[in-house]
DNA sequence: TAGAATTACTTAGCCGGCTAATTAATATCC
DNA sequence: GGATATTAATTAGCCGGCTAAGTAATTCTA
């Protein structure tokens, strides 16, 4: 029997609109900051650990180089970060924040809870922390009970 | 008490990277039937409901409408689309599936699946099935042409 | 050690997205 | 009916992404 799958209503596909409203839901909070949605991960990163190296970037924000090059050249040019030469190997840099930079954490922390509760409206806790768990497991990642910090 | 955010852990965190990892497999995924990343969904829409109107394309991919306008161009270039025009308003058209646009639904949904399996491939059926829910239900909200906000 | 391969990043150009401003057609109101 | 508002779509320009190709520095190798 050939069993034509539906497209629609795989988990796939659900997972993909969710994603979508949940951009939408960051990008319009993160318009308020100044940011533009990804520039937010990038910075995340580098509040996480400052002074990475661009190649470290793409390969921690699962892009591809040439999106980092990008990515930093505006952020530089709105004073978010620097770069800095590698001692090391003239061919990489360093990426550093600057104050301004740094002090976009918390403000975007905040933007994110406020897209989360968006996102997640309609689940109850239980639910929030099933989600969260499963979407940790396919990560990869670890930290499956622990409830934030 | 000073509890600043931990921005990463955060479940709008995850499923960032989780929706990032995917869109990353369809997109490799996809490229072997020559469709960009995103052109997959408003096809997708288009083998649900042929004949929709560029405005309706927008709201179901939840994108701008100056989206769906560059989209079809590059679409219809291709020949997978056509327009035709709307005898109840000239303002708007018709988005049509040409053969070639119909053919491709089949070998979109194969490249789907084989995204998902990968995606998905550290959960086992039951924890699948549980993230298909919750998934769902978090769409629920949003998804059935309701007033969204 | 000189040349070849590899690595790290940039440039150019495209596509999926966005906002702001524009155009054309329809609907509304005086 | 005519002026006005509203709607549907486009254009222009930007940002986040990509691939392909190029450049410069490092490493490998003969």
């Amino acid at each position: 029997m050939i069993r034509t799958p539906s497209i629609r209503g795989t988990t796939g596909f659900a997972l993909a609109k969710v994603c979508k409203s949940h951009r939408v839901n960051v990008a319009t909070i993160l318009a308020e900051v100044g940011l533009h949605v990804g520039q937010d991960m990038l910075l995340a990163e580098l509040w996480e650990q400052d002074g990475l190296r661009g190649g470290e970037l793409a390969v921690r924000l699962n892009v591809e180089p040439p999106t980092v090059t990008k990515m930093l050249r505006r952020l530089q040019t709105c004073g978010l970060v620097e770069r800095r030469q590698n001692p090391d190997d003239a061919r990489s840099f360093r990426v550093h924040l600057t104050d301004k930079g740094r002090a976009l954490r918390d403000p975007v922390a905040h933007c994110w809870q406020r897209a989360e509760e968006k996102t997640l409206a309609s689940l109850n806790p239980k639910e929030r922390q099933t989600l969260h768990g499963l979407l940790t497991k396919i990560r990869g990642d670890f930290a499956p009970g622990s409830t934030g910090e």
